[in-house]
DNA sequence: TGTGCGATTTGATCCGGATCAAAGTCCCAA
DNA sequence: TTGGGACTTTGATCCGGATCAAATCGCACA
């Protein structure tokens, strides 16, 4: 949305922009312009669950949606983090191999299945775009491995808060040091993100209130007093985060 | 490996047949061929580290390698294992993100990376093998958050067998329950695969063979009696990982 | 045939996060 | 304005896996 705004061009759907053209060549938009339509979900609607035939592929053009696995037993994993700009779905998958699920009220920009793969065909720098997107999605998930791995609850905890400030606003410079937003899941959603439980996930918040790391107004509104103290907590190489 | 014996082309490098070209078109392959060459590691020995520049991409011909990040204080996550067929690096990246190793001797296809990109641009196909082979890396990826963010140690040790088991040899068929291989990993490397400690891997290892899951002889060679057993320690929906 | 060293196993103990339980808070609807 | 329900916090206790420590195995090499 951001990028959008600053060429003045594709402010209604980011895919236009970021997923699939980043030229914005007219004719290739007319194509997809054909074949897109909105969707609306609520909090806690479902978008699709894992099974389902999916015959279509997306753009979230705003709020936020998660992708989430689970065990017959009920153990449940989420594995992407759905903002907007980000790609749902798989040229070639027919059917939803995640359940996903919007955590606030989500318009998805949706394109038909068939028609979005055939003009893929006829459109390379589409692929290329997809490509580039989900390469990045895997360093996304690799990074993620770590912290599932490897990391303390507290680190884990500070370290989605970090992830929530790198996307939800610009990259903060030197003049910037604070920052405060609402968190856009829930402890139940972020225990899902972090390998955690809920009861660990609400401690490690208040622990990390009480040193002043953050400050809570309410459960869900968080300000970060001094994004610096926050990266010490995450674990992560100074600011190695922030750079990319 | 097995792939290019069926069909009788490209035995001598994977990437011909599965990693770029699918169906093994010739001029394309005289591209390939005029930028490739091939290197061989010894078992421990790095391949390249995080942060030092790539001028390569590549495709694993034969042998192990791992990907793995490592957090200041020595803390080591393995987010990729790297087989036959495997791809190593990304276009448009000049530097490696991770620390990749071979565990046994491998033998890697190079490219160039210059011409490798330049050969894409021309080469449709090659991009969209790189985005299909990217996908499934995400789905792999996405597993692996399953088991780190959510799986006992037993089933983390069960999973991992029954992946060395899938993509060992070919999909058992409904004659062939049982099956042996040689670990290409150490247990520290296993640890490393499925955030545990060395110590933990071991025991786990211990409980499964007093078990009766697996036989071992020596500590690296594994024998499964019973491969529907092993797939009930997993906690994965009944065989669902070997219908893929 | 030792000898030394890395890899592995096993034992004892500790601790971080899970589990079970009970309040507390907030918000919406009647 | 109050009652109910979802979400969150906090407390008490437990347990799986980490940590610290010490054998044991296996093998290349002198």
């Amino acid at each position: 949305m951001a990028q959008a705004a600053q060429t003045g061009q594709c402010a209604d759907c980011p895919i236009r922009h970021r997923a699939v053209c980043s030229k914005c060549d007219a004719d290739e938009l007319r194509e997809l312009e054909a074949i897109k339509y909105y969707r609306t979900f609520e909090a806690g609607q479902a978008v699709i669950w894992a099974g389902d035939d999916m015959g279509f592929v997306a753009s979230v053009v705003s709020g936020v949606a998660t992708l989430t696995q689970t065990m017959e037993d009920g153990r449940r994993q989420m594995v992407g983090l759905l903002l907007p700009s980000d790609f749902i779905g798989r040229p070639g998958r027919t059917r939803a191999a995640y359940d996903v699920t919007a955590t606030t009220q989500v318009i998805l920009c949706c394109f038909r299945r068939k028609p979005f793969e055939a003009l893929m065909v006829d459109t390379p720098h589409i692929g290329q775009r997809l490509l580039e997107m989900t390469l990045d999605e895997l360093d996304v998930a690799r990074e993620w491995m770590l912290l599932l791995g490897r990391k303390t609850a507290r680190e884990k905890i500070a370290t989605l808060l970090a992830i929530f400030l790198r996307r939800g606003g610009g990259i903060p410079g030197p003049s910037l040091t604070s920052r405060e937003f609402d968190l856009p899941l829930t402890r139940e959603a972020m225990s899902d993100y972090l390998g955690l439980t809920l009861e660990t996930v609400s401690r490690q918040m208040s622990a990390l209130r009480k040193a002043g790391v953050i400050e809570l107004v309410g459960s869900r509104h968080v300000r970060i007093p001094d994004i610096a103290r926050l990266m010490e907590e995450t674990g992560d190489d100074s600011d190695g985060g922030m750079l990319v």
